[in-house]
Parts: C-alpha cells; structure tokens; sequence
RNA sequence: CGGGGCGUGGCGCAGCGGUAGCGCACUUGGUUUGGGACCAAGGGGUCGCGAGUUCGAAUCUCGCCGCUCCGACCA
C-alpha cells in the first residue's frame, strides 16, 4: 500500500484529551476518532489491527472446537425479561422502541440471544458438548467512559457459550476455552494474569478473568507474592484478623453529639476505627438489608451480594431515614423497623470482643457491645472488602492490591439460562433436562489498546507481530532511480502486503512516523543503503539493524511475512 | 451522581470588552532529502449552544450542552 494514497495522517503533538499510552498513541498515530465519549471509530490503520487480533481470536477459539455464528445486535427485549435480567436493574442496557412500539434492547453480551437461538433451532446430545461463538458489536451505557478504546460504550467483543449436558461437561468445556484465552494472549505478547472473580451481572459461580497489570487499570486485584494467590478484590478473601475492639466490657450509652462518620466517633471516644461497628444499608427486593462490618473496613458489595443471592441497591440518606434508621447512629442493638430487616455480620466483626456502634438514638451510641450477647443477626459472612496488608486466606502473608485491565472473563453459568429459557436436551433415560452453560467474552477493541498499553516507547507503538496491520514500512529517501526500482520490487513481491511511504517530505519526518505507527519491521531504501550494498532492515523492538543486499530481498520479505503470519 | 479542569480553523494553543491570531498540518511554486528542512504565495474559524448586560461580547453574567480526569457504601 502505498502511503500517498492511504487514508492516514499523524499529528506531530499529543491531543490535549489523552492521558494513558494508549489513548495518546491511538490518536496521534491516526489509527481512532472520537465520535462521542466512549464511542470511536477506527481509520483503516487501526481496523486492520483490530482484525488481526479479531482473527487471532477467531482461530484460537476455532481450535478449541467453537463453531461460529451471528446473533443480532438489536434484540427484541422480550428475551431479557424471559431470563430475568431486566429486572435486575441493568442501567447499561439500552431499550429502544421501534415504530410500531416493539421494544427492543442493544446486546451488552447474548448470553439470551444465543441460549435463544440453541433452544430454537433444537440441539440433539449428539451436536454435545456444543460451543457457540460470535463476534460483534456490543453496547454498554457505562456511567463513565474511559482512556480511549480501555473503557468504550460501543465496542467490539468476541463471545463464546458452550452447552453441555451435565457439570463435569461444563467443567471440560471451561477447561478448553481458559486453554484457548492462554494461547491467545501468548500470541499477543501480553503478560495476563488468571484471577479469581464474581460473575457479577451474568449469574453463575466459578469464574476466572483475565487481568493485565496496569496502573490505569480499573479493577483492583489482590495478589500474593508468598503463594502465588489472585483474586479480583470484589472475589477476594482474607484471612480474619484476630480479635478486635474491647474498649469496654458492658454496655452502656455513650453521648457523642456531632458523631455521625466513624472518624467522628473515634476520635469522640478515643478509640481507634477498628474498635467501632459500622453499619451500611441496602435494599434487598423490598428487604432493607443493615450490613455490618469493623470502622475501619468497607463492605465489598459483590461480596454481600453473593452472600444474600440476590442484586443490593444502596440505600441514600433519606431513604434510610424513611425507613426508619436513624441516619449516623444507627445500629443492630435492639433495632426495629416498620418494614423488613436482615442483619449481616461480617465474620471478622462476630469474632470481636466489644465495639461501639450506633444507639439509635440522635446523638448518642452504645459501647462495650458484644456480639451474640447484645444483638443477633440472620447472616454472617465474609462481606469486607480485602484491604492491602491483610493476610492471604492461604498462607496467611500480606496480601498486595494492584489496579489492573480486565481483557477476557471465563464463567461457569450453570443452568440459570436454560432453565429459564427453556432449553433441554432429552438423554438416554427420556428425561428432557437444561443443558449446562459457560459463556466467555474477551474485548477485541480493548485488546486492541492493551496491546498498545503493553508495547509502546517513547517514541511510539510497538506492535506485536501478530497484530501489527502491517508487518512491513518502507520508506524511500530521495528520488534515486534504484531506490524507486527496489521499492517497486518490494512492493510486487510482496503482494501489496507491505506499507511504502512514497511521500516526498523529509528523511526525518518519515522516520518519526514510522517510529509513531510501530510496525515490526522498517525497510529503508535511498542512496545511503545503496551506498551500503542495499537496503537497510530495522527491527522496531530493539532498533537491531543490517544491510540486506538486492538479491536477498525476495528472501528476507517471504521470511517477515511468514514469520508474521507464525506469530499470528 | 459529586468534585476538578477544559470547549477559539484538522491538531496544539494565545487572545479575556473595540469586531480573531500564532505554531503545526493543508494547497501552489521553487530549493532541499538519513531523524519532525527552507523561501515565497495561498485557503480554511456561526470563538460549544441559548439568553442577558453593553454603543459594541470570543472576552462580563446566568442557564444549558459537550469533553476529560478523580471520586462515587464510609451513616
């Protein structure tokens, strides 16, 4: 491809917009537009890149046995009330209604869709154990869009569900997709790291995501250098930590005027965070949920909610109050409200000898609370977030908490799909019974800036081989007639399959650019290289540079090209 | 949803009451050509939107919209 003609420009100086390697050079190198927050459009530079590691998906998951097919994007909304999930609050899935007044909803993943579409068509035991996959546009409404292509709106995702008919199917299907999602992020030379995680909105239990450690990241993962532990922090546990509080040994009011954050309180009573309790408020369906955990330690919702088996929504000040609580002092002791109560203790809290909590009472709190003694509670469960320094629930070493980039999320659902939509499969025995479904998603668009975020200098991208859109950039200095003939050559020998910079500006400028774009390989050609014997090849990882002589170039260019396509 | 920052040609920015400018990019001609060249001549902007103040608004006031970063249980 010759560069004058390409649709392409860089810019010579950061957009004022882009913080994160990615972003920047995703711009500045003319491969992304911004169209709105969170939704890009990519120039043919950046679609082919995208493509290559679409494609490399595709093959991986093509090797793992998936068949592949195409569900829509626009959905009709009637399969999102069949299996539940509208009524979970799901604000990033958009509705729309078409002109007749059908509502519709766009895919944010199709794990209806595809569950849909077996149950349709009919799947026999022999088509078992069946993986399905597609890739595609999703839309997701997210609150808050960001770091260019890290964080999109619209993206393109590939999805995978695989149908078996009992557990241990699901657990082999499993086994083979975390295989394929291995091999693929080798190929793409990204260090991931495997990590325990919730199964947040999709239901089920047994998931692993994929996480790339970096600092922009947006999800927290806890890790342990001594046994090698990883969790997401929203999966995270912790070893308790021995007994907390005893300020005092009885209960008894305690007046603190003004007390209403635990920093207040502490310092009211001169106690540390640790010794108080604190109280947290959600709504469960209806059920006003009091969650309570040590001052100094914050309820991890995806805990709680794991915990109770069902979706929370936080309670707002107001709201609390109107249902009873009294806002700032409240607390288990001898607690009752007009509607429904749960209590849940975190295990940590129960082991405590006495704490400070709420009294429930303006302007006052107890002390010297025992649990089990002073209140009950119908719950206990580990529902703290793990903080840094904790003890690993394995070996009991600090544990570390990092921000990292989730690129893929591996789920054992289960049945809840099939059972709600209707899909069974008749065995042997004539008993028709829900098949056991997994379903796997890796972010093509975000891959695509965590490759960038992975492999980058300062002067620019540096692809990977297998994502490169190109594997090749010539550049021709000056009008050497000779120069011109090899350019001429390189680019019919290599069927088109290299990108020339033909452009008459400056040696200087088509070497920054160049070093922008990343491709792995650089082709120089002018009087100089001829001078040298040829044409000069430099390698954009490590700047590894050699003269390679006319003759050789059929050669040397097969070789680039194959090896490109053995990495990808 | 809360807080900070920002909206002026394609990009980066200046101008902050007197009717819009710089650098880069772009076009044309010429000289150049191994690390973002030079000379000359050009084209391109409803200054995010709306209302108000004023003789006069990119500039002041109010409202809205958009972008971006941080945060979003902490009782």
């Amino acid at each position: 491809m010759r560069q004058t003609a390409l649709f392409w420009r860089t810019l010579r100086e950061d957009p004022a917009d882009a913080d994160l390697p990615s972003h920047r050079l995703l711009l500045r190198a003319g491969l992304a537009q911004r169209f709105a927050s969170g939704i890009y459009a990519l120039t043919p530079l950046g679609l082919m890149a995208e493509r290559r590691i679409e494609g490399l998906v595709r093959e991986e998951l093509g090797r793992a046995g998936a068949q592949e097919v195409r569900l829509p994007f626009v959905q009709p909304l009637e399969i999102w009330q069949r299996s539940g999930r509208v009524d979970q609050d799901l604000p990033e899935l958009v509705r729309l209604r078409d002109r007749r007044g059908e509502e519709l909803a766009l895919a944010l993943t199709a794990e209806e869709a595809m569950t849909e579409l077996v149950r349709r068509q009919g799947v026999q035991a022999s088509q078992l154990p069946l993986l399905l996959t597609q890739t595609g546009p999703k839309f997701r409404d997210e609150l808050r869009p960001r770091g260019g292509l890290l964080r999109l709106r619209e993206f393109s995702m590939q999805d995978a569900y695989s149908f078996d008919l009992d557990r241990d199917g699901l657990d082999e299907s499993f086994a083979r997709v975390a295989a394929a999602y291995r091999r693929i992020f080798r190929r793409l030379e990204i260090d991931v790291r495997e990590v325990a995680a919730t199964s947040g909105m999709m239901g089920g239990s047994g998931a692993i995501e994929f996480q790339l450690p970096l600092p922009s990241g947006e999800d927290e993962i806890v890790a342990c250098a001594a046994c090698g532990y990883l969790a997401n922090r929203e999966a995270a546990r912790r070893r308790p930590r021995a007994t907390a509080g005893q300020v005092e040994q009885e209960l008894r009011f305690v007046e603190t005027p003004g007390a209403t954050s635990i920093d207040a309180l502490a310092a009211a009573l001169d106690c540390t965070a640790r010794d108080t309790l604190k109280a947290v408020f959600y709504d469960r369906a209806g059920t006003t949920v009091m969650a309570l955990v040590t001052g100094d330690r914050q309820v991890e919702e995806a805990k709680l909610e794991a915990a109770l088996g069902g979706p929370l929504r936080p309670l707002g000040a107001e709201e609390a109050a109107a249902r009873g609580l009294v806002v700032g002092y409240a607390g288990p002791v001898a607690l009752t409200l007009p509607g429904p109560l749960v209590l849940v203790l975190d295990e940590e809290a129960r082991g405590a000898e006495t704490l400070v909590c709420g009294a429930n009472r303006e302007g006052w709190h107890l002390a010297g609370v025992r649990p089990g003694r002073d209140f009950t509670w119908q719950v206990v469960a580990d529902i703290a977030k793990v903080a840094a320094g904790d003890a690993c629930p394995h070996c009991g070493a600090a544990l570390a908490v990092e921000r990292s980039l989730e690129l893929g999320h591996i789920f054992r659902l289960g049945t809840r799909y099939p059972e709600r939509l209707g899909l069974v499969v008749q065995g042997s025995d004539n008993v028709a019974r829900p098949l056991w479904m997994g379903s796997y998603g890796i972010g093509i668009t975000r891959l695509l800036a965590a490759v960038i975020e992975a492999h980058h200098d300062e002067r620019g991208i540096v692809w990977p081989g297998a994502a490169a859109p190109y594997t090749a950039h010539l550049l021709t200095l000056g009008e050497e007639a000779e120069a011109l003939e090899i350019a001429d050559e390189l680019e019919n020998i290599s069927g088109g399959q290299i990108l020339w910079d033909d452009r008459s500006v400056t040696a200087g400028v088509k070497f920054q650019d160049a070093d922008l774009l990343g491709l792995p390989w650089r082709l120089t050609v002018g009087r100089r290289s001829l001078a040298q014997g040829g044409v000069e090849v430099r390698r954009r990882s490590d700047g590894e540079t050699r003269i390679v002589p006319r003759a050789e170039l059929g050669n040397l260019l097969s070789s680039l090209l194959a090896g490109d396509a053995r990495q990808g």
